[in-house]
DNA sequence: CTTACGGCCGTAGTCAGCTACGGAGTCAAC
DNA sequence: GTTGACTCCGTAGCTGACTACGGCCGTAAG
């Protein structure tokens, strides 16, 4: 079962353009070239661009991507330990963030569907857990107090 | 409880150039300016930066954001509860998925803390749900068989 | 054996999302 | 009434993540 870069960006639903890309990036590897001259890749290769892609959509950058698959190998086993448990806090955190907005949202839908008249934007409230003044802010531009601490996410760093 | 542009960027962690960014793309609206001069915002206007900022890290694109804040007003019921509903879905998805890469990284941390050997890469595997054949996948540079579907991803779109 | 599809490789362009800069105006403090 | 911090506004530059292009070469089908 090889491909060649083609057949693997098929079967990964990966550009191959991408795929050179990644592979200048380090991010996967590029098997060496036969004395002929045309590279092929296995299985691996393609449920490796699969995790590449899937775990962007999470919201990790192309680096932190790299971290988590630098974990794959199970050597460093200390430094794997550290930097999973990181790993784990932020997708715990993500997860619960995600949760909340997943309840506005659900609400806000119900809400629709009864026709129960004014929506009141539970999203922005929905992130406003931290920030524990209750009251749910006014979407639009108007004034009000709330505030506090805010976790000052890093964006895809 | 009135801003400059300074200190909203302050209380909502959100650099001023990123604010005027904002409102530019019509993110957020831009209070009008007295006849002397200088803009003032309020606390709504710091809660939906913050909001923006989360919505980010949580993998939405500012066009996604968009939409998500456009529900807010209450009007358009029938729309709202149509791209409401379509969120819902996506951020299910995402919680989902967020989910098995935890239990993965979970795994994989007590593995290393247990100091347990060979630690199998759970992060891929566990994104490889869709792809139904079960076997975990080697991480490093080798073949397998395995594929199926996956979800073509939109990364952000 | 030739022809055409695809791989190889380097470089350049694109798009989103900022970030920086420069010059003019504003406002509060001294 | 001048200084200095800040606002306003337009435009230019930067980073991350691709995406496209072009020229050369390999290899498989007819």
């Amino acid at each position: 079962m090889t491909y060649t870069i083609g057949r693997l960006a098929e079967a990964s639903d990966v550009h191959v353009e991408t795929i050179r890309y990644y592979q200048r990036r380090g991010l996967v590897g590029e098997p060496s070239k036969p004395p002929g001259g045309i590279r092929r890749y296995g299985e691996a290769d393609a449920d490796r661009l699969r995790f590449i892609k899937q775990a962007q959509t999470l919201g990790f950058s192309l680096n932190e991507v790299s971290d988590l698959l630098a974990l794959e190998d199970g050597r460093h086993c200390r430094e794997a330990e550290r930097l999973g448990a990181e790993k784990l806090a932020v997708v715990r955190e993500r997860i619960a963030q995600l949760r909340s907005v997943e309840k506005a949202l659900a609400k806000m839908v119900g809400q629709c569907r009864n026709n129960a008249g004014k929506v009141h934007c539970p999203l922005i409230a929905s992130l406003e857990r931290d920030a524990k003044s209750a009251t749910v802010p006014s979407c639009n531009h108007r004034e009000r107090q709330a505030s506090g601490v805010r976790p000052r996410p890093s964006r895809y760093g």
